[in-house]
DNA sequence: CACCTCATGTAGACACCGACAACATACCCG
DNA sequence: CGGGTATGTTGTCGGTGTCTACATGAGGTG
């Protein structure tokens, strides 16, 4: 169907597109009626990748652990993949995400859910009310991925910034009190 | 020389720009030699008017206050300026940022940098090391920013996401420990 | 005043792009 | 066999970024 990230890519054009496959400039649109069907493609790909490099990955743990995997998991997606990453990124593409990727970005949100009630049960920051709690590690999971492949991020930190910074400022937040 | 932001926008077009303000179209080619350059100086712009109104605005602060306050402001302005704050999102504007530009946000993480190492001294996560505190105030506040203003992370919170919960998430990381 | 220069605007052209329509081909299934 | 569906092709349209050549006007200098 489509071999995808040929090249490092994101001036992304339907034409290019058919030109490096040897179609002619409407064949792409058989199969995407429009571009941003294709970035929704593209995002719902790569989403489901990173749930499948994240998630799954992780479902032998549970509580605290599985949700420091899994945010470490996609801090590592995210550099691995940084083409993915940054469809996902793109304001414009999500903004009219459909159905199918708003259900399995859901899907992956409750797991979240889940597993920081696990943790809070077993005693890490349980007096704190879920929710903040889950915005605040969304926030996290986002933000670190995106100061760990952004060079306009890297910049300012510079040399300062090295390798286990990320997981060690996850922990900070993903970890007990009592360590 | 600009009135930006003249309409809710971003399918900005340097033609659509000409027409609105009733110029040829090849016009705004004179102020802005390519399209970089005008989002180049949007996006500059809106660093600025982001710093004026965070790190002036918490000018007689100090210490872990000043970056609570900071972060605050930062959420707060990329709600009121969504536009701006898509500008700064877009990773491909910002990696071609101009030196001027970097320098700016440099000054900026320095102020941030400061902070920490005050607040660290009246004894704030005094045991951590000050690069991961700063990577995780970074990231934190890129991602709650997002979080506060991207649909796509609105909806699997959907009205879980109460008014003061960022910030509540936001004081997780940034208070003292005793509290 | 004459003259030059620079900033700014204009018109035209080119290549590229997304999208659409009309047509061709091939394949599967009743 | 025959028709429908999937896929590809060519051609076209309007829109866009960028370049070039040309106009115009303001400001300063001789």
């Amino acid at each position: 169907m489509k071999q995808l990230s040929t090249g490092g890519i994101e001036t992304l054009s339907l034409r290019a597109l058919a030109r490096e496959l040897g179609v002619s400039h409407a064949a792409p649109l058989r199969h995407f009626s429009t571009k941003a069907d294709l970035l929704q493609a593209l995002a719902m790909d790569g989403v489901t990748q990173m749930i499948g490099s994240t998630a799954a990955a992780t479902e032998e743990l549970c509580g605290l652990e599985r949700l420091r995997r899994m945010a470490e998991g996609y801090v590592e997606w995210a550099r691995n993949n940084p083409a993915y990453h940054m469809v996902l990124r793109n304001p414009d593409v999500m903004r009219h995400a459909s159905d199918a990727l708003r259900q399995t970005l859901e899907d992956f949100a409750r797991v979240q859910r889940k597993e920081i009630e696990v943790a809070q049960a077993q005693g890490w920051r349980s007096e704190e009310r879920p929710q903040v709690l889950f915005v605040h590690l969304v926030a996290l999971m986002a933000g670190s991925a995106i100061v760990a492949t952004d060079p306009i991020y890297k910049a300012p930190v510079a040399q300062l910034l090295q390798p286990g910074d990320i997981d060690a400022s996850l922990e900070l937040f993903l970890r007990m009190p009592e360590d």
